[in-house]
DNA sequence: CATGCTATACTACTTTATGTAGTATCTTAT
DNA sequence: ATAAGATACTACATAAAGTAGTATAGCATG
């Protein structure tokens, strides 16, 4: 099951790695591995493995480049895989507890820091 | 971490004794117990550890009651918590990925059957 | 052609959250 | 004092995620 304090879409170093995939559009683990060694030392199997992890859950799609190595690639850019996501998780919340959600949500708009509301605003009028 | 597919804010368990403490507002394990029992089999011990966890976790309180047994009611009623939870959800989804999530949120309202959305239409004109 | 570099496969151990429950012990009422 | 019921403690299982070692296979080069 889902845990109270950290809900994230991906674990740290999952995450992490979706986020070098997506700013590449595509990877090998070498490239990747490069990208965190910028930052902390981890093992070429650890970024292997959970490479392999997200294509076994059909986040990440892999293919035998070239007779070389293995390129994954992710099966949505991040604007849709959020998107898919963020609304999963919001349909999820307003079936359980309905209007409680609504009323958050616009509580936590407003005290956001998000600029462009805009395009917003354009929403909400169609749907009044 | 958090998980991809199941994003609950409790697990199955945790999540059925939450409800029934908060319908009775208040309860021993044995009363937890009995209302599970209508559905299914668990033992004692399994309810207890539950809800002992779920104390440790600050969710409920317990005190003993007439030197008889632990009583625990939940330190939030349910509406409370829900909305401080999923605030909590929609604020990190809001940081994380901005207006994506906004879009999201639209459709996810649209596509919902809440009946009542005079109380949230209001909320909106006070935002605009 | 042999040897080594690089990549993958396989295996494995760790932690954390949760579900599940047994056993030991303690309290209280009869 | 004895039985019923409660709690504490311990323990095992599963699942997700982080971490990494070892074995092996292919390719390139001396």
């Amino acid at each position: 099951m889902a845990r109270l304090k950290n809900n994230q879409i991906f674990g740290n170093l999952e995450a992490e790695i979706m986020e070098i995939i997506w700013k590449l559009k595509s990877a090998s683990v070498r490239q990747v591995l490069t990208e965190i060694r910028k930052k902390r030392k981890v093992a070429y199997t650890t970024v292997m493995t959970v490479m392999t992890r997200l294509a076994d859950k059909g986040i990440l799609r892999r293919k035998f480049e070239e007779g070389d190595c293995y390129i994954y690639k992710p099966i949505q850019d991040k604007e849709s895989f959020i998107a898919v996501s963020s609304r999963k998780m919001i349909k999820n919340l307003i079936n359980e507890f309905g209007e409680v959600v609504v009323a958050q949500f616009i509580d936590a708009v407003e005290t956001s820091n998000l600029k462009d509301l805009s395009e917003w605003q354009k929403k909400l009028k169609r749907i009044k």
